[in-house]
DNA sequence: AGCACGCCGACT
DNA sequence: GTCGGCGTGCTC
């Protein structure tokens, strides 16, 4: 017996240590059942014979070992050190969340490799004549006979029940195969013709070929960066390396698979989270035997093992869906960037809006930066046009001119695109005696009226009631919708422009499965058509036929207490703006505002979001904000308000003793309750990264003993994107 | 986190 | 008399 020291998934932040045979000899990366007070739990082996054992005496054993060989290979227990530590997660949980389900649960591994069959020593003696009474096994023995079958091809000919009878009569035996990588193309694909600039592109990501190189392709709209892509990717192909390839969670659609699959003879497979926890197994299992050539997966694809990974590409890379949300709060593209350092290989982050983050990284010469200024097949960028919502008699919240010109290109038979991010019929129903306004109980939020479904939901908690007959506050039955949301920007449109299709894009319209399907394909369809949508609208898909965005509301975000809401406004109207105007016709986007004159819009509309980024940077730099300076958000849930902000307050207390950090709170998050919880947060900026991390780590030694962190939820999150 | 233990209030 | 509320302690 030796002992292991294994990480288990708990969110307490240290090791336990097990007594375990020698023999089969148990490695770093294999997973263990403990038993861990009176339950049973799947843990990590992270150490064998550690120096420093807990005391002997008090071990116990493990009650099997799970895996022959580490499921969690050196490389990625590399990686999930670095994240735990970084993003100062508990170890076991970030091991954990790396392993399929199937895996995670303990399930044997050996049963999901592939079978071969052959004749046992009795089945190759077997007398010709002994199966003559059942043809279908004779079939198969004699099938047997030259040489063995793998699964797959038996079962093309053979039926299971078949092979299961030769089995239990152990004519015939079953063995793993040894799996095989892709078969490398002979030659490289031809793809389109690339402009000067793709050209340079692809040059680049070659020769970084084989070593640690970050590169950011900065590609507008509609200048073929999935042409640079294909392209990077097929010379590795042919050297029989594996390419990552990271997208959006929308991002990931049948027609993007259809374009690698069409243009590459290797196998190409998808990673997300519809599939089923089989079909995860299975591409876990193609990536770490090497018979996946390409995988294209959202954010977590980043934790499959690969077998000889060549390339990542990180597609969007400026998309916030790359940020895990709660629990373990990674970003892929920065774990993704890592792991590119530990394999030795390049990773090329691709987006028509670079994040600030990864801009800075490229203007300071620390990535190679890779601009594609052109579209490829030439047609005119949308242009922007700001609409005065000033002293304007507004229609249904848009303008005169607004309407103008929307009536003029239906008139012409296009489509036109209304963007209105707010979902549902009104923000709120409002009392038209007394002003009141229907509010959640549980959040300090109003509910939003959805008039189809005759209810009011509260967007935060979900929580969703009967539309009441009375105000609440002075019982007046005088109660009108506030607002416009996008169920009634349609209601209204379809008043006025009656004799025109009207689709809906948001969360709720596209709720029935199908739905987003069929409103996609309605669009594809030509003719004057009117579409209203949410951000979905922003993301992923292609309107051709569209020749005129509105962008109903652009004001929200120009006075927001979140430092990122500018670039991500920037980033939202060049988006959109490119789904517009691929055919022949350019596009245009109106913007109404109350601001025309405000500098940020007038930036983004004049020169761009290029542009409009550079000066967004160089006003982080002067406020000292990320990426100049690291950010760290703590916040803290629990039924007392008091108690969110005198356990930050702790926090704050503790950090005193680092001057080199600056703190922020604590202060009531921007929703101060939530599903009837209070909520409050704590910001700490640095300069340096190891000031917080060294801060992080002595305070997540004291937290567990004060008595105030059983009552609070309390989170961290390293390099926040969202401040809520 | 989970789960057991333990000590006080309102029920069959 | 018990069921069950959640405070406290522990997990190799």
């Amino acid at each position: 017996m030796i002992v292991v020291r294994v990480a288990l998934p708990v969110p307490l932040r240290q090791h336990f240590d097990y007594l375990i045979n020698a023999d089969p000899k148990p490695q770093v990366g294999c997973r263990v059942l403990v038993p861990f007070g009176n339950r049973k739990l799947i843990g990590i082996i992270w150490q064998i014979a550690p120096t420093d054992s807990f005391d002997a005496s008090k071990l116990k054993a493990v009650l099997s070992l799970l895996d022959t060989s580490p499921v969690l290979p050196p490389l990625l227990c590399q990686l999930l050190s670095f994240a735990a530590d970084y993003y100062h997660y508990p170890l076991g949980e970030v091991l954990i969340s790396a392993l399929p389900a199937l895996l995670r649960e303990g399930r044997n591994l050996n049963d999901y490799q592939p079978k071969a069959y052959q004749l046992t020593d009795t089945g190759k003696l077997l007398n010709i004549t002994a199966l003559k009474r059942a043809p279908k096994q004779h079939a198969l023995w004699q099938a047997l006979q030259a040489h063995q079958l793998t699964e797959s091809v038996l079962l093309q000919q053979h039926s299971r029940s078949t092979l299961k009878q030769l089995l239990e009569k152990q004519l015939v035996e079953e063995l793993i195969v040894a799996p095989i990588p892709f078969t490398p193309p002979e030659t490289e694909a031809t793809g389109l013709k690339l402009t000067p600039s793709q050209a340079l592109a692809v040059t680049a990501v070659n020769h970084a070929s084989g070593r640690f190189e970050r590169l950011l392709l900065e590609g507008v709209t509609g200048s073929g960066k999935t042409e640079v892509y294909l392209q990077a990717i097929a010379s590795l192909l042919l050297k029989q390396q594996q390419v990552l390839v990271i997208v959006p969670e929308i991002g990931l659609t049948p027609q993007t698979l259809a374009r690698f699959q069409a243009r590459f003879n290797v196998p190409v497979l998808c990673w997300h989270s519809a599939l089923t926890d089989n079909e995860r197994l299975h591409c876990w299992l193609q990536a770490s035997t090497g018979a996946a050539a390409i995988i294209i997966g959202t954010r977590s694809a980043l934790f499959l093992p690969f077998w000889q990974l060549g390339l990542i590409i990180i597609d969007e890379e400026h998309d916030q869906s790359l940020k895990q949300q709660d629990g373990f709060r990674y970003h892929a593209r920065d774990l993704a960037i890592k792991r590119a350092a530990l394999q030795h290989c390049p990773i090329l982050l691709g987006s028509a809006t670079p994040s600030l983050e990864s801009l800075h990284n490229a203007l300071s010469k620390r990535f190679i930066h890779l601009p594609l200024p052109d579209r490829a097949a030439g047609q005119a960028l949308p242009s922007f046009e700001l609409v005065d919502l000033k002293q304007q008699v507004l229609q249904f919240g848009l303008a005169s001119q607004t309407l103008a010109q929307i009536k003029q290109q239906l008139t012409l038979g296009l489509q036109v695109m209304l963007f209105l991010n707010r979902r549902g019929f009104a923000p709120a129903l409002s009392c038209q005696e007394c002003g009141w306004l229907t509010e959640c109980q549980r959040c300090s939020a109003f509910t939003t009226y959805h008039k189809q479904s005759r209810q009011l939901v509260c967007h935060h908690c979900g929580a969703s009631k009967a539309i009441p007959r009375q105000c609440g506050g002075c019982g007046s039955t005088q109660l009108k919708p506030l607002g416009q949301g996008t169920e009634q920007l349609e209601e209204n449109l379809q008043l006025l422009f009656p004799d025109i299709a009207i689709t809906r894009l948001d969360r709720d319209s596209t709720r029935r499965k199908g739905a987003l399907h069929q409103a996609l394909e309605d669009i594809h369809q030509t003719g004057a058509r009117l579409i209203v949508g949410t951000q979905m609208l922003a993301k992923g898909h292609h309107f051709p036929n569209v020749s005129l965005v509105v962008i109903v509301d652009v004001d929200g975000a120009l006075y927001s207490s979140d430092f990122r809401a500018p670039e991500q406004l920037a980033q939202l109207l060049t988006q959109v703006a490119g789904r517009a105007g691929r055919g022949s016709s350019g596009g245009k986007v109106l913007l109404q505002t109350q601001y025309p004159e405000h500098a940020l819009l007038q930036d983004i509309i004049q020169n761009g979001y290029a542009s409009f980024a550079r000066s967004a940077l160089a006003e982080r730099e002067q406020t000292r904000l990320p990426p100049f300076q690291h950010l760290v958000l703590f916040s803290a849930e629990a039924h007392q308000s008091i108690d969110c902000q005198q356990w930050l307050q702790q926090v704050t207390d503790f950090m005193r003793q680092y001057p080199a950090l600056q703190l922020l709170g604590p202060i009531p998050a921007p929703l101060e309750r939530r599903a009837g919880k209070y909520r409050w947060q704590l910001q700490l900026y640095s300069a340096g990264r190891n000031t917080v991390h060294q801060a992080l780590d002595q305070l997540l030694l004291q937290i567990a003993s004060w008595p105030l962190s059983r009552k609070v939820k309390w989170q961290l999150d390293v390099d926040p994107t969202d401040l809520t």
